[in-house]
DNA sequence: AGTTAAACCTGGTTGC
DNA sequence: TGCAACCAGGTTTAAC
């Protein structure tokens, strides 16, 4: 599921309706992908604060007697979205949980709640966002894509250091984060590089053309809501709109909207990227 | 250091 | 209609 965008539109949509909410109870389904790592005394009684994103990561810090206790960081995985069922202090506002939810917060703001059929996502307590388990998971991860700080010349830098190809090291998130499978195509087409090009090889003015493509494509998905393939909507329960603006993802053999020739579809990692071989060069 | 594969899961689609 | 094979937004870990 689930990239920057949609990540993104999941955080707008729960921060504000969740600022300052009262944890009442928490429901834990099926496992996800790792143990809770807290019993619910953590968290009952704890108060939220304003919902922050890490890459695909989102970060629900919690406080007591205003001081910082620790906070929830949350992957959507492949499959995830959260839901806010508002309902005052109603603690069962959302309903019983359905085969695919896994985790309830319930405050007195609503329930949220995550629902993930291949339990691939993970809700997980941290003292702190640096420290273990959330530092661990999050020390690899590479620049926020929107940093201004990140600059054409600072990513030619970093992409000089690799030499996989580039739609790898796009995915891999340790040089820019926020691109999964759609974007990272889809940006690599509106730059017009090859996703088989080697990292250290772009020039530095194809590494500034494809920072602005990804900039400009996880913007124009984030407008839209994100990509809905099939799972993901936003807490709302609305769908995203940007997979039929898709210009290469999921075409394989239709008409590039640029130059007309057929879409390819090659496997890197064991991922399917898409492109055309007519306006993306090496 | 790189690339690849397998692992974690469920469900939808495709093809025989 | 049934069933097997394959595919899917991500990430981690192990292996060549």
């Amino acid at each position: 599921m689930p990239e920057l965008p949609e990540v993104e539109v999941t955080r707008q949509g729960i921060d504000e309706p969740l600022r300052g909410a009262r944890v009442l109870g928490v429901r834990l389904g099926k496992a996800l992908r790792w143990p809770l790592g807290c019993g619910s005394a953590r968290l009952v009684g704890a108060t939220l604060g304003p919902v922050a994103r890490r890459g695909k990561y989102l970060w629900l810090p919690l406080a007591r007697e205003g001081h910082a206790a620790g906070g929830l960081l949350v992957h959507l995985g492949m499959s995830g979205s959260l839901a806010l069922h508002p309902g005052g202090a109603a603690a069962d506002s959302a309903g019983a949980p359905g085969a695919h939810d896994h985790f309830d917060l319930v405050t007195d703001h609503g329930t949220l709640r995550l629902t993930d059929p291949r339990r691939f996502g993970a809700v997980v307590y941290a003292p702190a966002l640096d420290r273990a388990p959330a530092s661990k998971l999050l020390a690899r991860l590479g620049a926020e894509p929107f940093d201004p700080a990140l600059t054409a010349a600072k990513l030619h830098e970093a992409l000089k250091a690799r030499r996989s190809p580039i739609k790898a090291v796009l995915l891999g998130g340790e040089v820019v984060v926020g691109a999964g499978n759609i974007y990272a195509c889809e940006a690599l087409h509106r730059a017009g590089v090859h996703p088989l090009a080697r990292s250290d090889r772009l020039s530095a003015a194809r590494a500034g053309r494809l920072l602005q493509a990804l900039r400009a494509t996880l913007a124009q998905a984030l407008a839209l809501g994100g990509s809905t393939l099939r799972d993901f909507s936003d807490v709302h329960g609305a769908a995203g709109a940007y997979q039929a603006e898709a210009a290469v993802y999921g075409r394989e053999g239709l008409p590039c909207p640029r130059c007309a020739r057929p879409v390819r579809r090659i496997v890197q990692a064991g991922r399917s990227t898409f492109y055309c071989a007519g306006c993306q060069r090496r």
